[in-house]
DNA sequence: GTGAAAGCGCTAACAA
DNA sequence: TTGTTAGCGCTTTCAC
């Protein structure tokens, strides 16, 4: 004879094993409150449970009280922007502690616009509410007014994560993007910088100024630091993957400003500045100063190691699922805009 | 009075509304062969359901019918790995077109040893199955096995990525290592190297050589190459982030080779050696091209650009999961034991 | 071609 | 302190 397909091992097992019903092994395996057990009953019960390696299901249990205790991560772009790693270990860091499980909302489709699977999710009782990971510092400004009135037509119980917009009574956790700004530029006038240039980007279509609110606040910060210290503030816009094409141009720009320090927007145009910057015969760290407002996994690999700010999408993940979490349990959230400071990196280029 | 408290949309209001009973609803939903209904009703049904924004409740589907139909993924290692980003795109393209959902199985703790989340879950009804990610060219060896005798001992259906094992009847979806190797030393010789050297990475304790079967056959297929075109090999090995110490010896190593091609075993080496070669003044690519064995984003703004290959995480995904669904519905596998090859991404460092 | 009813595993109000 | 029982929303056999 076959062997037997092994069935599973029901709350009707072990209530038959331990002879007591099905409700008391229930209420001893969810210590419910209110429901006095006696010590014997109660040992013996968890006894046999872990004897026969007892779980309740979960989907049952779930359906009965009408909570999938799972929540949902929607993000607005691809899931392939380096942040996901720091922002789904802080969101399961967060549901892990509190018992609640993790489905990610896959993109349908291309990817342009926005992604309803979410509402799909939440109305086949798979998530009991969203965690939004929006994307404060791209273009796609609109998208996370659209997912939030989404949210809320459905009644969809959510946070936004490194979000820009500022709707009352909703819950965010986001970068205190000013502060990182002013943190680089008082970092390198620490160092005795004295002409301490700021490079952002344009657009993509190498025009325009590439400048969110986001953007602006960084510069905001960084020449409050600097006014701060009575310096002037010098801005340079640079298109992207400058060093693709021809960018004598710039390098002119860059000369001529004889300057002793640099903050770039991003980690991507520190690595093309650090080689403009030798191209030009300017030592780094020696010569100038350099540190980027985002960062990169290898910088420590570069020549000179770039210092950076790394974005604190961990610590933003843990806090926006706190919050969520503590929505869904009619927790009081005591604080429902939190920002977070980037974390210094230093390296060679700002010693 | 306060809102009412939208309340679920169930079979039984799509139902009601159609004039049917809730049993002809559920065979229309799911498209019940064998069992013939009339078009007008079928039609009128579905309407109705779609007016009422009506979808099923999962848990409620699949506590019925037995499967949670949802996969759970295993790593080994904690979630921070940039490969992860690829992992996860393949495995959800392939669950999303089967209808499955995804989950990500925790990492209990630490992070030290095996993790049995999975276990947990899978009794608790929340997964069918596991794609299992493990971590071929680490160190971690023994863990493989320990996880598949688990997979066994508890039934649980489950896939094998970035494999190193080699059951009879698992499923694997692997790197092609021996040819990764290969594939890179023949295109340093088709750019006109001649003295071409392997940099290859000692332990953690910088002294015995880190030499698990992976890289071993990289080297192997470095060396088939060589041979190919009668030339001779060079064998080195690094300590890990060298250059954060003192390296002068291996300065010499290097310069006394007089290399033309070089092959790291890891991009974050190839950073390191761009810059040795740099301070000995080589110039890359002129004198010596340079080509690393694994890829890291934003290559393209070192200088110069680093070539790599990039490990073909994403379809490795893609295809273990499709072999865990093809077994949880009992579909035959073809080849169960797939290997697929890295992307070349050429750029100026072997120009 | 359609409906009634049992039951998946669990919880919680109510009885005992 | 413990047991009985009626569902949660859905599927599926069987009867009509």
């Amino acid at each position: 004879m076959a062997t037997q397909k092994k069935a599973r091992v029901t709350i009707k097992d072990v209530a038959q094993l331990a002879g007591v019903s099905p409700s008391t092994v229930s209420f001893v395996i969810n210590n419910v409150k209110h429901q006095s057990i006696s010590p014997e009953t109660r040992k013996r019960i968890l006894q046999c449970a872990d004897q026969l390696g007892y779980r309740p299901h979960y989907y049952a249990s779930s359906i009965r009280n009408g909570k999938s205790h799972t929540i949902g991560v929607v993000t607005t772009y691809r899931v392939n922007s380096m942040y996901f790693l720091d922002l789904i270990n802080g969101v399961m860091a967060e549901t892990d502690q509190e018992g609640y499980g993790v489905v990610i909302c896959p993109h349908a489709g291309k990817g342009e616009g926005l992604s309803t699977s979410f509402l799909d999710y939440f109305r086949e009782g798979r998530i009991d509410g969203v965690v939004f990971i929006s994307s404060a510092h791209s273009e796609e400004k609109s998208h996370e007014c659209d997912y939030i009135s989404l949210f809320r037509k459905h009644e969809i119980p959510f946070s936004v994560i490194y979000g820009y917009t500022d709707f009352p009574g909703v819950c965010y956790a986001n970068t205190n993007f000013y502060e990182d700004g002013r943190r680089a530029a008082r970092l390198l006038i620490s160092r005795g910088c004295q002409r301490i240039g700021y490079v952002a980007a344009l657009d993509k279509d190498n025009r325009t100024p590439y400048m969110p609110k986001t953007e602006q606040d960084r510069i905001d910060g960084y020449i409050a630091a600097l006014r701060e210290a009575g310096l002037s503030h010098h801005l340079f816009m640079f298109p992207r993957d400058f060093h693709a094409g021809d960018y004598t141009a710039l390098t002119c720009e860059v000369k001529n400003l004889h300057a002793d320090g640099f903050i770039t927007c991003w980690a991507t145009f520190g690595l093309q500045m650090l080689t403009l910057l030798r191209e030009v015969g300017q030592r780094v760290p020696e010569d100038t100063r350099m540190i980027s407002l985002d960062s990169l996994p290898y910088l420590s690999h570069t020549a000179p190691a770039l210092s950076a700010m790394r974005m604190p999408f961990y610590e933003m993940a843990r806090c926006g699922t706190r919050m969520l979490v503590d929505q869904l349990n009619q927790r009081p959230i005591d604080q429902p805009r939190m920002l977070f400071d980037a974390t210094m990196e230093e390296r060679t280029s700002t010693l």
